[in-house]
DNA sequence: CAGTGGTCTAGACCACATC
DNA sequence: ATGTGGTCTAGACCACTGG
């Protein structure tokens, strides 16, 4: 560990958060799973518990773990309670019904990635990728039509099938299927005239007013792992956020 | 200073922190001002430095202070360099050029609050509010049309003229003029379709879409002190989100 | 130089969960 | 009873700022 003054000097407790990040990117533990204890850690890192615990404090700020007193520290999942499952799901109810929607698939298909979709996650244009479309209903109202563009390479094997029999969100499914953990996530919202095709999918008029919300997701160290658009019918529902 | 177990058992530090942001509300400390070292703070509470630290940590994170390495801890403000300025500001430009927007006011009226508006705002139907409305504008383009409901009472003679003199931020101008400091605020989005006014206002045709963004905005202890709500032209900006 | 926040350590004790 | 995270303390030292 190295302490010395250098000019790329960091603070010991942010070597070790880097440190317990790679394990985690390189899934020494799995989502769900306790990592060892701070005393554990603090013994392999050759530091003391103190250091291990605020590397830990700012893991569990941008929630890659959760703590859990008297249980130890456990690796975030979108898998467990509806509440960590939605975490990224901005959308709420008009009337206030605390409501998860259901998801309906319309299609999967393989493409090449265009110019700019490639751009933003990363990739070469034309590289393969794997394009679906799928409704988000409340009660069965349709309220979003999502695409989502997912790399080729990292989701081998996605087929209707298998997403249309699993039970769980979206990012639930891609970390239990695939091994790829979404940890955060950056938005550009605007504001759209529905087309007809999406229209008669959302049930509304040609030309309606559609939220569109563009998301790019990351995984660990903020590589992009998915591009989704959402267009989103805001009669019955509207994006919630706060600010700090 | 309370330390013994008890039904309402709270950590020292956040009564440190509470103590402090009674301070801050009370105005014992004005922003852009230092307030007390961390050893005088843990002197005056009688506390160890590391708990007082432990406080403002937490204070830090929410924005309502400011930590400089070297020269102390500075209450928030809205007024001084431009990062700070817009942080509520979430509007970006398409092309990437981060620049702020300029405000144009419209116009301001007395009110009566009507009953949404005064339950958002803790006010009794009718209790007397000041209402404005400017337009954004990047490069002389119009972009939002604003719409902000104020409390008289908080903002005991606010007028044109003090508005329009006024160089900086609206909510400078609170902190400035009111001592009515922003420290959060709550957002819900929709997408609609813009009305006559409105797209004459903006430069658009009646019925093009545009995003409207609520926001009650609030002071020390969540108290909400400001409804507003923004139309925005998204043709050449987007509203960015950062979600973790 | 003195004063500030930032890091790191070691140890004591508390609160919670499990066996 | 044991092991986990959570709080609190005291002290040493580092890094940055400004006189």
């Amino acid at each position: 560990m190295r302490t010395a003054k250098s000019p790329s000097f960091q603070p010991l407790y942010i070597q070790i958060k880097t440190l317990i990040v790679d394990s985690l990117d390189a899934g020494e533990w799995r989502p769900g799973d306790a990592i060892p204890s701070e005393i554990e850690l603090a013994a392999r890192f050759r530091v003391s518990q103190g250091t291990v615990r605020k590397a830990i404090d700012a893991l569990a700020a941008h929630h890659l773990v959760v703590r859990r007193q008297g249980k130890g520290t456990f690796v975030a999942t979108h898998t467990e309670e509806k509440a960590s499952m939605f975490r990224f799901l901005r959308i709420r109810r008009n009337d206030g019904r605390a409501e998860y929607p259901a998801s309906r698939l319309i299609d999967v298909r393989r493409a090449r990635a265009p110019a700019e979709t490639a751009r933003l996650l990363g990739l070469k244009t034309g590289e393969p990728v794997i394009v679906l479309r799928r409704v988000l209903e409340f009660e069965d109202a349709p309220v979003v039509l999502d695409e989502i563009v997912l790399p080729a390479a990292l989701f081998k094997g996605l087929t209707r099938a298998k997403l249309e029999a699993y039970r769980g969100s979206m990012y639930s499914f891609f970390e239990t299927r695939f091994g790829v953990r979404i940890v955060s996530a950056r938005e550009k919202l605007t504001a759209i005239a529905a087309d007809a095709a999406t229209a008669q999918i959302l049930q509304l008029r040609p030309g309606d007013p559609l939220l569109a919300v563009e998301r790019v997701t990351s995984t660990y160290g903020d590589r992009p792992v998915e591009w989704r658009r959402g267009l989103c019918s805001t009669r019955h529902c509207y994006y919630v956020n706060e600010l700090r």
